[in-house]
RNA sequence: GGGUCGGUGCCCGAGCGGACAAAGGGGGCGGGCUGUAAACCCGCUGGCUUGCGCCUUCGGUGGUUCGAAUCCACCCCGGCCCA
């Protein structure tokens, strides 16, 4: 591959690179880059939109670059005490390794994780070694003017949102880890430009060759407006089932499939473009083909097949799946919203009443009405609540617990 | 340290002695419509009870009152201004 071409795949769903000569160069030189990604350890949920930035990672792989993941647990450790009432428990250190390790093995759906390629630091191996004096040195670097340039802390300070001292803090730190590995280039999402410009200060002020930015967009969630995020619900996990993930894709709205294919996918932009033009494909066929095409990444094209299939018989066809759960009950006649409830569906009783009132409970594909009626379960009724929630009663035999 | 304004349901936010499970919005959920969606329309949105009704909730703890989210005291947390 020549350096252009290593380039334009680089650049390929990019937001920005500082700069992009300053890359060429590096990547002319060619030796193995570091290529530095930081994660924060207190979430151990990996979603898509993590994924962006992991894919971006895994391109540098392949092209024999190193990734270089520093876990934030020094960072993490010092705590986040945002939380206003209550003090936000710190995060121990098990918890931390505990986390790092599940997001490891995420990440590891991603990433070449062989040694060659992929190098795991702790950021607290030499951030915990820093004296009060090398803190201020560090913090010297900085002012405060700059500080407030980032925008987060621009729009927080001039809505009178609180802004921890320490706060100012993270930059420093993170700025630091990429003195400390000699990082060549540092990925981020758009939201971390700052801290990784930062880096390059700090770099400089070191006498090393400032690190390159790239940084990717933020993805946005399921529901087309915000970041996605785990907070905000509007997410699909690394971890989601075929199923889960298959219907929640399913729910993006056409607008959103051009991002969701150059991001979450290595399509060619001149196939997306065909995609998701809908003069050259039916947005839905072209929704199925990007919902599978991502579940193939984690689970293989079979899995993604499958999943496909069931999502088009229980929502285009309104039939049930395949497979639901079983709840063992035993035959006692009871009301219709307790049934509901004891079926685990919805999670009170006077929720249950709702649902039936609203016409959203079916039993055996009857719709219920009243949810006062008595009704004797028997063994294999289907229960169903609104489109997606789904119980199979088994009658538990008499004498057993 | 002083002054001042605040802390309300998942979130934002109104309420400022009774008619308050608490307006309104967002989100979520259910129904309709559809291409599965999105957009749009309708409805629901603390729990328990077949039902009369009962219980828990408005930063915390105590108090005043027949009755408190609303008044008082102290405490905790935050914003702003002054030092």
């Amino acid at each position: 591959m020549t350096i252009d071409e290593q380039l334009e795949q680089l650049n390929r769903g990019a937001a920005e690179i500082v700069t992009e000569q300053e890359l060429a160069g590096r990547l002319a030189l060619g030796r193995q880059l570091r290529v530095k990604l930081g994660l924060d350890p207190t979430s151990p949920d990996i979603h898509l939109g993590h994924t962006v930035v992991l894919r971006k990672l895994r391109q540098f792989q392949d092209m024999g670059h190193k990734a270089v993941l520093i876990i934030g647990d020094y960072t993490a450790m010092i705590g986040d005490p945002t939380g206003q009432n209550t003090t936000r428990p710190m995060l121990s250190a098990e918890q931390i390794q505990a986390n790092a390790r599940t997001y490891f093995q995420q990440a590891g759906k991603i990433l070449d994780t062989s040694p060659q390629r992929l190098e795991v630091l702790y950021n607290s191996q030499w951030l915990s070694k820093l004296t009060f004096a090398d803190v201020i040195m560090l913090t010297s670097q900085m002012t405060v003017a700059r500080m407030l340039e980032r925008d987060t802390f621009e729009q927080r300070y001039k809505r009178g949102e609180p802004i921890g001292i320490h706060e100012f803090l993270y930059p420093l730190m993170q700025g630091y880890d990429s003195v400390v590995i000699k990082a060549d280039v540092e990925l981020g999402g758009t939201d971390q430009t700052f801290n990784i410009l930062v880096g390059r200060k700090l770099q400089q002020d070191a006498g090393l060759e400032p690190q390159v930015v790239l940084t990717m967009p933020i993805l946005v969630g399921l529901d087309g407006k915000e970041k996605m995020s785990k907070s905000k619900g509007n997410y699909v996990a690394i971890n989601d089932s075929p199923n889960q993930m298959f219907g929640k894709l399913m729910s993006i709205s056409d607008q959103m499939m051009v991002d969701y294919f150059t991001l979450l996918t290595d399509l060619p932009r001149e196939r997306i473009a065909e995609l998701t033009d809908p003069d050259k494909t039916h947005p839905k066929q072209a929704k199925v083909l990007l919902a599978r095409t991502i579940v193939a990444q984690f689970y293989g094209q079979k899995e993604a097949e499958e999943a496909a299939l069931r999502f088009d018989r229980v929502f285009a066809q309104r039939q049930l799946p395949d497979q639901m759960p079983d709840v063992v009950i035993s035959d006692q006649p009871l009301m219709a919203a307790k049934l509901v409830h004891a079926c685990g569906l919805v999670g009170s009783v006077s929720e249950a009443k709702r649902m039936i009132l609203q016409g959203g409970v079916m039993i055996d594909g009857a719709r219920l009405d009243d949810p006062n009626q008595q009704i004797r379960p028997g063994d294999g009724m289907v229960l169903q609540v609104g489109r997606r929630r789904f119980a199979r009663i088994r009658i538990a035999s008499p004498g057993k617990g």
